[in-house]
DNA sequence: TACCGCTTGCAAATCGTTTTGCATACGGCC
DNA sequence: GGCCGTATGCAAAACGATTTGCAAGCGGTA
């Protein structure tokens, strides 16, 4: 026969189903005797309570989705895939050390692919405008949370990526060695691209300088990047710096800087945001920011649980960025 | 009210549940027309079936587990997060292909902390010599698969990464340059170490070479590679290529040549295994090895299906392992 | 007419919990 | 002794689907 129910352990304990249940919910009061005996009955037959059951019951079903509103792996190589999975590493850990699970979501294909899907919530990363992977879960009827505010959608629950401090801390950087800085963004409309951009243009009007501001489409990845640096850089001899916040693109900068024979930093200055292997790697490395996305995670993680009831809303305490120069951007000091 | 359910959709179509559950299972005939009506309602007020309920009758959780034998991320930077994350994005799209969702599970904590996981099955990457991940799932009577023979688990089923092979190609390649080739793998028994040393000792003895071989605690990551390194260097300076397959071991043993000034691949000639970020943005690049991971994601993801019972077992084919020469062992022809 | 087989549909049991409403026992109090 | 409140436990009703066994309708055949 399969495994024990807690029928079967009922009857091995002399009492009622209800009473076994009452003895581990804690929900009605059980003679403490009593509950001894069937804790340690249930451990000696090896009960371990159905989760299918209980949640047919209670409704609920234990996990959560992180899901990445871009594909995986975009074709010349995956361009976000340590930031979304940097964060699934730490939002795993969070999630299973709450009692749920963790399901990574690929990104929305043909609609009906997710059907199986069934969770409690799920956690977005980084939405852009109009995304269409929000609708699919309102639809449902799923809590949503973004990391990253989602734009046009004020009231969505978030956790801060603080990309306006971000902007800060990277074009205060390279703006602070003088000469003229330009800002290569994603074409796609997520916050942290509007937030740079917006934070650009202030600072460089604030300068008196023109702006010099262009997109490349994220699905271009590392080459439509160099491309478009290229282009850039040949247009425009007097940039003297670039403030690169996909870690993809910026590496894709750097080729294109030593293509148009310049060198990183003398002849351009150089930083990213998300300061990942792509960032520590590059030759020069790259200066970056430290967005503490493990504790990023992790709060997305909590503030989903409490919307969900399941946790007291203890806010998560997250880091502000912080700057990580690099040789990209910083000259050796004679 | 709530959701709509079966019994609801009966009502309104004008018959019973069970010729609903079968219009939509097709386990037994019903009349296309009826099917017809059946399916327009239940578009027409919003119904779906609740996998909770279903699941409870029909067993099975709808979702896999992908397990990490190590810590996601070891203390100085996640060493082998590439590896595993190539493999879980690629596996999330396979798994949500065949209709089941893909948990991630981090490493052994507490064990309590894995209660909340409901699997149908798990796929363990590269598992070493009783590792405890194996016999918790085997406790809890979930299928199991390996990426990577499981070793002293002859009866595990597996997805082969071809080890051997592997081998072959990094060991023939750096021995066809000539001179002494020494070999750095992990302390943990892993398969792949395994077959690479086995290789190992016999290509060199049949070169009529001495072996030199240590292996580096996986936990130590990148620093404790380049400090093994550089003592060995520093032993014997005779030697003059490293197979060195932990890619985190690789750019930490570039640190230690850089250290007793040996230029790579001039002075030392180096080679990894996984093709990741880290051996492509390495200075210089690594000479690795296409291990098709994406590929073999989804042959450990058809396979546990298969096992199941949930898939035809049919099996897919992965590409033998291949090698991609970049600077670090190939010296520039002149 | 009686019988058979085929098609189509329904009622009811089942999965294993949680939870509600009721029952029993018992002690204390007037 | 009668009454009431409290402590403890049980029976039974959910939860929403799947699946089995049975039956009605119907045409064809002997």
């Amino acid at each position: 026969m399969g495994k024990p129910t807690i029928a079967d352990l009922a009857k091995a304990a002399g009492v009622s189903a209800t009473t076994v249940s009452h003895a581990f919910s804690g929900r009605r009061y059980v003679d403490p005797e009593t509950r001894k005996r069937i804790e340690a009955l249930a451990e000696a037959i090896g009960y371990r309570p159905n989760h299918r059951a209980r949640r047919l019951r209670t409704g609920g079903a234990g996990s959560i989705a992180l899901v990445s509103s871009m594909p995986f792996a975009v074709a010349a190589g995956p361009s976000r895939l340590g930031f979304l999975m940097e964060i699934a590493a730490a939002a795993a850990v969070t999630a299973f050390s709450r009692g749920i699970s963790l399901c990574l979501v690929p990104p929305l294909g043909p609609r009906d692919s997710l059907d199986a899907l069934e969770v409690d919530g799920a956690i977005v990363v980084e939405p852009e405008l109009d995304d269409p992977v929000l609708d699919f879960f309102f639809d449902r009827g799923v809590e949503v949370v973004s990391i990253g505010r989602a734009p046009g959608r004020d009231s969505l629950p978030f956790v801060d990526l603080q990309s306006g401090a971000t902007a800060h801390l990277l074009l205060d950087h390279l703006l602070e060695g003088g000469g003229r800085v330009g800002l290569i963004t994603g074409l796609q409309r997520r916050n942290s691209y509007i937030e740079m951009e917006a934070v650009y243009a202030e600072r460089v009007a604030q300068a008196g300088l023109s702006a010099i501001a262009i997109r490349v489409d994220e699905r271009g990845g590392e080459q439509a990047a160099a491309a478009a640096a290229e282009r850039l850089l040949r247009d425009d001899p007097t940039i003297s710096a670039l403030c690169v916040p996909v870690d993809a693109f910026a590496t894709g900068v750097l080729d294109a800087a030593g293509i148009v024979g310049r060198t990183v930093p003398h002849d351009l200055r150089l930083a990213t945001r998300y300061d990942g292997m792509r960032a520590r790697l590059a030759t020069p490395p790259l200066t970056a920011v430290d967005l503490h996305l493990d504790q990023v995670a992790a709060a997305a993680v909590d503030l989903l649980l409490a919307r969900l009831g399941q946790l007291d809303p203890a806010p998560t305490i997250v880091s502000p960025p912080s700057l990580v120069l690099r040789a990209s951007s910083v000259l050796p000091s004679r």
